[in-house]
DNA sequence: AAAAACAACGCAAACGTTTGATTAATTTCG
DNA sequence: CGAAATTAATCAAACGTTTGCGTTGTTTTT
């Protein structure tokens, strides 16, 4: 119970050979007879010998560990996200840690130094809501720990990243409304800082200017994005000189709080409504989103991963060129990719 | 950038010092004067010094991490309880890494071994369903690393373990329908060879010979979860001779699958559902069960990673006696425990 | 038969940090 | 003023593993 785990010079010395040729030994290493090789396996099985993953670790400076650091794991998109992550990690045997910003910009720059010094491999970020600053990541630089940004990424190119168009998005989302026939829209949209704000205006503006229709900037409000907030944003609709008939909300949860309100207040039949998908049970609701944007989590933790263990192995590639890839989201109706 | 990372020797080369004086300067060691501490801790942090954690793990025998191992992290229950054992472990410095066995036995074990290779301070585990044997937690034993169950913990009470007693919150949940003046209560149970199965049974049973009660055993029924097995054992129901006017669900899935069903079938005003929390917004459906069971994932997270790391902490503490930690659970109805 | 090739293993350094035991220099006290 | 105590720093070993290089013997080549 108590003993210390059994290491390589300890079967080195019951066998009267140097712990180079049990190392030699156990990897197979071709300069090693079969016959020691096999004594060596052979002891170290019944001696439970596993191998101590701290001094490898610390021997070839490589931790085979990623880091991940997200605002909140226990969002539905980040959890399936990271999900990916670590089983495509696993396939590579490498090891993922983690930790949460908990959308808290100081906490994330304390977070990145963490990593740092855990010494991971490389790291996979989706930043917090108020991070505006980025020096924290060009630290990472001087370590060599590539980065590969997901879903929150930061507004420049030369870093890595893997994100949806939500702007592409959006611009199916209004098509297929205005398919339907909708000629008023509106759009509650989240606070006018966040990027993910402007690329849902932007596809907004993008689909309707296409079809030759006039904008209407009163149709897109901001939001706080709580029921409250959103509340108020319905009662800007219902008092619309152009009464919209379908309204894009933010995401899954504005939704939710708008079909609620709309049924209080017997309207909800009024309008259909379209989402962006993160609560994967809202479809049960009885006036669900009429279609919603996929924006495939797990796919993107996948892609992230992958990326960056391509950077860990290949490190020259590192500053050359930049990872900017680009998920396509779908809408889906019923169930259906649109 | 291509730089190696700043070393304490080489701190101690450019001050003409050793560099034990340099670690001990770093770290306040009295025997250090004040000149030369300010010194060292001037120019390493002009150097951008960063402690080597590999090295220091390696050498100090720790890994001030914490290993967590859990059947699926998208699912609600496990997200939020791993955000809380995240939580917890970042305020005592420890880092957490984590892998799922997808409820895969096989996978299990591999993970118990990765853990243990990784020299994890301490396992946190949450067992797949499919496993029956535990002797793989046995060889952590002889590694000294702690183990504490948490909410799937194996049948048996000498390990340390985190959990909800479902059967105490079944006889709640039962009580609350009869008090309701339901006379009889049909219960859609999961397969009956899970232990959580169990427990509702024989929570079902105790709270109807509680209150002197005829217990029918026909108005309990296995069903494998499926949305198809739902509907067959809402089926039964409906043709039962002593129709229930209540049921209980083994949880929001299968809650989810009897409304969509008894909306289908105009019957669902007919029945009072309860049902198991995990889906957090279940409650915003049109139909929502009337109560459901909540089990607190992100308290049975911060218990089981706070008790690890106690353990840790007192290693004496390991073998002595166990934590058997139950967290009550409580029947929700209205926002209100009850 | 001498030279070259090879097989099987040992030596020792290295990775960066910590820490118990020492030493050297300075101060304090009786 | 000499002995003891204090201060400030050094030395060297240790943690477990890997790896380039060197050293034996033994076998193959010409």
């Amino acid at each position: 119970m108590q003993s210390k785990p059994t290491t390589i010079k300890e079967i080195a010395r019951l066998l009267n050979i140097s712990p180079s040729s049990v190392s030699r030994g156990l990897h197979d290493h071709p300069s090693i007879g079969a016959v020691t090789r096999e004594k060596i396996k052979q002891l170290a099985k019944s001696l439970n010998y596993e191998p101590n993953n701290a001094a490898i670790l610390f021997q070839k400076g490589k931790t085979y560990t990623i880091g991940v650091i997200l605002p909140e794991l226990s969002e539905h998109f980040f959890s399936t996200a990271i999900s990916a992550i670590e089983d495509e990690a696993l396939k590579k045997n490498y090891t993922v840690i983690f930790a949460q910003s908990h959308d808290d910009y100081d906490q994330e720059v304390k977070l990145v130094d963490k990593m740092k010094n855990q010494r991971v491999d490389g790291l996979l970020v989706s930043i917090s809501k108020d991070t505006s600053k980025f020096d924290h990541f060009e630290k990472l630089n001087s370590f060599n720990i590539p980065v590969v940004f997901f879903d929150r990424i930061p507004p420049f190119k030369n870093v890595h990243y893997v994100a949806c168009s939500l702007e592409s998005a959006t611009v199916k989302a209004i098509n297929y409304l205005l398919k339907k026939g909708h000629r008023s829209i509106g759009m509650i949209n989240g606070p006018a800082t966040l990027f993910a704000s402007e690329e849902r205006k932007d596809g907004y503006m993008q689909a309707i200017t296409f079809n030759r229709l006039k904008f209407d900037p009163s149709l897109i409000v901001n939001c706080d994005l709580t029921e409250k907030g959103t509340i108020e944003a319905a009662n800007q609709f219902l008092n619309h000189k152009r009464k919209p008939t379908a309204i894009v909300t933010f995401n899954d949860y504005v939704a939710l709080f708008l079909i609620k309100h709309f049924k209080q207040l017997n309207v909800i039949n009024d309008f259909d409504v379209v989402s962006y998908a993160n609560l994967p049970i809202i479809s049960y609701l009885d006036h669900s989103p009429v279609a919603s944007v996929e924006q495939y989590p797990y796919l993107q933790g996948q892609k992230a991963a992958n990326i960056l263990l391509d950077l860990i192995s290949s490190p020259n590639l590192q500053n050359q060129a930049f990872y900017n890839t680009i998920v396509e989201s779908d809408l889906v109706v019923n169930d259906e990719k649109y």
